[in-house]
DNA sequence: CTTGTTTAATAAACACTGTTCAGTAATTTT
DNA sequence: AAAATTACTGAACAGTGTTTATTAAACAAG
């Protein structure tokens, strides 16, 4: 019987037709002053219908950041397959800058925003953060191997690159950065980036 | 007459009282937790009372994120007495650190949540922030000075130190470093902060 | 083709939220 | 004592996330 498997079929079209249309407005209008009623209007259906594919807003929340997690990894995709360590570690720096840049609100709901479920995030459910961070740890044991880190600890040094990329775009995200002068910014922000690469490295 | 300054001190008093029900309960429950009607609710008033000493919520908000710069401030204080400018910036540093471990809930108020009016956030308000920020740009200009600094612009030196700084804690805070063993984080946090003084250190 | 049953969708309600405003009660001034 | 100012509040408005009883449609069995 292939009716059982059109409606699955269905069901996961619908699931994609919500979230094709929260992800539209979370990145345009942002995840507070977008309103499960907006969504369903803008899909044509009732409000409670969401609930039928989605359990609760942090539900399509979880769904969109892994989504975010997907093109992040892409585009450190891009960039692996440079030979040497210390231009990949460079190249991997480069694209994150990039993807806060392109994508603010995708960001914001990846790494800044308060998480769904205020207790427990399960490492499971993050195994896409997980991979991003991985690709970054990786590059940097492989630098280290070439023996051209400065820091031995290989955990402590991709925190220090992760926390100084994530610093600055957050802060800038959500301005904080109101001393600095905003035409140039982005440029001081890179400048930043290379600069803490060539520290780390001997 | 003494009538009238007797109520402005007592218009001064009641905002106080507002202010210190709102600051209680935004440190324990946080910001969005916490509703209008909760906090009129605590100091025995109708929540339409509020209104008459605060315009909206984010002026509440406000108030509360300079009493956070002050206390961040005078946590400043007690290290700038140091002469050696490279002990000084070790001590901000540990200052910063302490304050975000200390006051996590005034942490996210005033650097990772979404900025109160979303368009613009006037230099003047900023001012405490701003006095905070000097602290940091003035001892890294005065590290300079003695040559014992390894990136040339103090701009970009005071970035990349505040923005690790930020970053580690921000991501902490909102719980986006679950791949790192949480008995051990901040003693991480720690070394990767000393480490960066060490590398920005000549 | 007509039952009975499962499924999908919704209208309406619940318990909240920030905010405004007309109206009341108390205080101060004349 | 009357008038004017001030402080306060109840009630309402327009919105939020979410649940539930009910309806309409699709399917399965006789």
């Amino acid at each position: 019987m292939g009716i059982s498997e059109r409606k699955e079929r269905e069901k996961l079209q619908m699931r994609q037709l919500v979230l094709a249309a929260a992800t539209e407005m979370f990145i345009q209008e942002g995840y507070d002053r977008t309103s499960i009623r907006n969504i369903a209007e803008k899909i044509e259906y009732s409000p409670a219908t969401i609930y039928l594919y989605f359990k609760d807003k942090t539900e399509i929340l979880e769904a969109i950041m892994e989504q975010g997690f997907g093109m992040l990894n892409q585009e450190f995709s891009k960039v692996i397959h440079l030979s040497d360590p210390m231009e990949r570690l460079k190249g991997l720096a480069d694209c994150y800058l990039h993807f806060a840049h392109d994508f603010p609100e995708y960001y914001d709901l990846m790494f800044i925003m308060k998480t769904p479920v205020e207790n427990v995030v399960e490492e499971d459910d993050w195994d896409c953060g997980h991979q991003a961070y991985m690709t970054l740890f990786q590059t940097v044991q492989a630098c280290q191997e070439t023996g051209k880190l400065k820091v031995q600890d290989p955990h402590a040094a991709s925190l220090m690159l992760w926390s100084i990329l994530h610093g600055m775009v957050s802060l800038h995200i959500r301005k904080r950065l109101i001393f600095f002068p905003e035409a140039q910014l982005d440029a001081i922000i890179h400048h930043c980036a290379s600069e803490m690469v060539r520290l780390v490295s001997a």
